[in-house]
DNA sequence: CCAATTTTGGAACATTTGTTCCGCATCTAA
DNA sequence: TTAGATGCGGAACAAATGTTCCAAAATTGG
């Protein structure tokens, strides 16, 4: 009997997240909001809830879809250091054709929501322990292949690994040269070269 | 004649620092700017202008006070690696004790209003650029005495490890222990070392 | 003690905030 | 086709937002 929606949830879901994704919580209003999503605000809340509500199911939906984009990768290589290399240079490309400098939708919240927000605070520490575990897959399995260097654990090399990855993107907020990034990147893969 | 300011300004400006480098720009209302500071709006106005006048000198005040500690330790120092060393410790420290989570005032900075703020953008990327030059002279003194590694050149490390000292200061946010930043730090400082 | 000048507290302002509610339109299942 | 249920648009809401203004208090130099 009930009549159906007349928009593709997973679409203005979508457009939510590159909202707060550019804009933060706090920094996007309603108004904003439902001028973006292109639906009326009783259907918004009816089908999301309040704003704080559409917030989280944005960020859990950037992570699905970012996430998934790399595990896929990751299984179906076979040189572990090449793959990590490209992860990287990905980010350094995609951070040079950013022009709104939204940076990353993860470290973005955790600055702005996480110490006040315990939802947000989890949702955040989920995703560091799920990439720095992946990377600790990889890492393991290059040290095992001799690929990466084993003077550190490879749980250690996969942290070290994250928080460089991190603060490029958080990089990716203020105005800095591509150059310059590579130029970190490379330093930091310096450290996983076996001697 | 006139009558003189019941409030000392510095006193009242760290005040400001200590709010807005805890709820940011848009997550700390004017009310709770007045009760914070303890002044009256209308003095508030007087002195400082609006709110956003208000928190570009607050930025700044940071980045005096911040800055001035370590430039001043940094010229009495004469072994550059274990003054690094305990930069870093210190910022860990700083940290574990840090129970709000605050984190780093100019890392909430960037990626709260940098992108849509060139005012807040510039004095992020000077602090940037004052911290990376700072490093290099660091760390180029510490290559022509051999306490470190001249695989790559003094500017490039030290841009490294501001990335590094950055998302260590970004992972204040959300829950981390200190021993895993020991760690982190631990792997970003091996490639330093000359072999 | 006085007059000048500034600070101060708090009321008042117009906007903007996030949210709710209601009547009508629309679609589905029988 | 019709009854029932749900989606929709937009008005309406109270509360909070940042800012301004003014009369009264206060402190200075003469």
């Amino acid at each position: 009997m009930p009549r159906q929606k007349d928009f593709d949830e997973a679409v203005v879901l979508d457009r939510a997240v590159n909202l707060f994704w550019d804009k933060g919580f706090n920094g996007a209003s309603m108004q904003e909001v439902v001028d973006r999503l292109g639906i009326s605000r009783s259907s918004l809340y009816d089908t999301f809830g309040d704003k704080r509500q559409l917030f989280i199911k944005s960020l859990h939906r950037y992570q699905q879809q970012q996430g998934g984009v790399w595990m896929a990768k990751a299984e179906q290589s076979n040189a572990t250091l090449p793959f990590l290399r490209e992860m990287f240079e990905t980010a350094i490309q995609e951070i040079a054709k950013d022009k709104q400098s939204k940076g990353c939708f993860m470290v973005n919240s955790a600055v702005e929501l996480a110490p006040h927000d315990p939802e947000v605070a989890q949702i955040v520490d989920n995703n560091r322990c799920q990439m720095e575990n992946a990377f600790a897959a990889l890492i393991l399995k290059g040290q095992l292949t001799g690929e990466i260097s084993t003077k550190k654990d490879a749980l250690s090399f996969a942290r070290f690994l994250f928080h460089v990855f991190s603060s490029i993107r958080l990089a990716a907020k203020s105005a800095i040269e591509p150059d310059e990034l590579e130029d970190i990147m490379e330093v930091a893969f310096s450290v996983l070269l076996p001697d």
